[in-house]
RNA sequence: GGUGCGGUGGCGGAGAGGCUACGCACCGGCCUGCAAAGCCGAGUACACCGGUUCGAAUCCGGUCCGCACCUCCA
């Protein structure tokens, strides 16, 4: 089965081919941790990981890296702001990052290199774009030349003189093109900085990802994903610095193959931004919704489709989890027989729908017409269907597969044997208030043939 | 101003020249002390105007509208 994917450089969707058929490598921009998560985060983090976990089931072996950035203004900002050093405030929002992420369901990177790790390797590239005349010193700063290669502006589409017009930016005096971008700046003595053949400083916004993708994967590499915002200017820049430390031109296959943006996360239809106050932080999220749940609204959309963030998509997917688990919940485990996932029909048809660019609306139109299907097949062909569906599930990182810790454990049950009791007499009057009750304590209640089924809402 | 992506039934959202996408909601029925869930069934669609075609939501031309990027951003 052909694995498809779209290429953000070529503007087309194409078949993956890897460069070393025995191994895939892929890198992906991670978070700058100053600051909570929010569901854009996420869901750059969620499509990234959907695509490793797709990606392995076609190639043995994927090595995935996602970097941490540690280096940043604005954690210097946030750091100044809140009186905590940098270091703690880093290790903090990183380890934050790594447990929220696991709530989702995303798997951790093989590597997550932290760009303070990565000083040497960045000065070194500097130096060798320096040495090629690729970037030059101004006002203690060295600064790349745009100017100097051919092909700058080719996945973002914008020529030079089209960046120029309308644009807002403003333009430092000591560089020479407006468009130039700093390498390396130089530090306060407040500031945190390393040592350098520039004096004491700090590396400039870009060049973090291409020391330390060319340090963990060598270039050039199969995949590099990131949020569509930062097609321009950050990937533009990491082209341009990576090739030309190549050699002069260098065209920007020579880094890395195919590019992978996801789209933007909006909220209630509008850009997410602190000054609204519309920022969606995961951790507020999870606090009304399990890990799944905000796994699946956000690959209810294609990934490179907008995605607006709203309280009714979250209400559907759960919804639509819970019916799932109800059909499977209702499957004898026990007369399930064991069948080949690589033969099975089902599971093949859903899995198409991932290799073609990460369907995942189609993929779950294909889950829920399995799950449809559950119930009126002979045993073999359901034992095929059920298979397919928790296999399904795994790959979608939607299964349940975390244990809620229940508060109150006895009290529920008291309250549920009593109600039992009572019904059993006809008094209907108490068993309403019983429930009642229970739903104060967020617990849900079903009658079924079985006796009261119970579930804790979140 | 430049660049890119879209406009599909009440909502979310695939598809893509002829074939029910799918989910959620709603409506009818079964079941139930009630409720919930579940099951069965029905309905509603491709922004607008032209064109190509035996046939267009799908192709072509134009119009309108929305969103994003061009500044930190996932």
């Amino acid at each position: 089965m052909k694995f498809f994917i779209f290429d953000s450089l070529s503007r087309t969707k194409k078949e993956f081919v890897p460069i070393d058929s025995n191994k895939v490598r892929i890198y992906a921009c991670g978070p700058t941790v100053y600051d909570y998560a929010h569901i854009g985060n996420a869901r750059m983090a969620v499509v990234t990981d959907l695509l490793v976990k797709t990606l392995k089931k076609k190639f043995k072996n994927v090595t995935f890296v996602s970097n941490i950035t540690d280096i940043d203004d604005k954690i210097i900002d946030a750091s100044k702001k809140s009186g905590v050093p940098i270091s703690k405030l880093t290790s903090k929002f990183h380890e934050i990052y790594n447990k929220e992420m696991n709530a989702l369901n995303v798997s951790p990177p093989d590597f997550q290199p932290k760009a303070s790790d990565h000083i040497n390797e960045m000065i070194e590239m500097i130096e060798e774009l320096v040495n090629k005349d690729c970037a030059y010193f101004s006002n203690n700063h060295i600064i790349f030349r745009v100017e100097s290669y051919k092909y700058y502006g080719q996945l973002s589409g914008r020529s030079l003189d089209e960046q120029l017009a309308g644009s807002r930016i403003e333009i430092a005096d000591y560089k020479k093109n407006p468009r130039d971008f700093i390498l390396w700046k130089p530090s306060e003595s407040n500031e945190p900085g390393w040592d350098s053949p520039w004096g004491r400083g700090r590396p400039g916004w870009h060049i973090e990802c291409s020391a330390m993708s060319k340090k963990c994967l060598n270039i050039p590499f199969d995949i590099h994903c990131g949020g569509v915002d930062l097609t321009f200017p950050h990937h533009e820049n990491e082209i341009a610095q990576s090739c030309s430390a190549i050699k002069v031109d260098c065209e920007p296959q020579n880094f890395c193959r195919y590019w992978f943006h996801n789209g933007f996360v909006t909220s209630d239809g509008e850009k997410m931004s602190k000054s609204l106050g519309n920022i969606k932080l995961v951790n507020e999220i999870l606090k009304k919704y399990s890990g799944e749940v905000i796994r699946l609204s956000l690959l209810s959309a294609h990934y490179r489709q907008p995605l607006n963030w709203t309280e009714a998509i979250l209400q559907q997917s759960e919804k639509t989890l819970s019916r799932i688990f109800k059909n499977l919940e209702k499957i004898k485990k026990d007369e399930i027989e064991d069948s080949q996932i690589k033969k099975n029909e089902f599971f093949l048809e859903f899995q198409e729908s991932l290799f073609d660019d990460l369907n995942t609306p189609k993929s779950l139109s294909i889950l829920n017409v399995l799950i449809n299907k559950l119930k009126e097949s002979n045993k073999k062909q359901q034992s095929k269907i059920y298979t397919a569906i928790i296999e399904a599930m795994k790959l979608l990182g939607i299964g349940k597969n975390k244990e809620i810790i229940i508060e109150n454990f006895d009290l529920i049950k008291k309250l549920i044997d009593e109600r039992d009791r009572a019904r059993q007499k006809k008094d209907f009057d108490r068993a309403d208030e019983i429930r009642l009750e229970l739903s104060k304590i967020n617990v849900e209640i079903e009658d079924t043939k079985e006796g009261t089924k119970w579930k804790k809402l979140k």
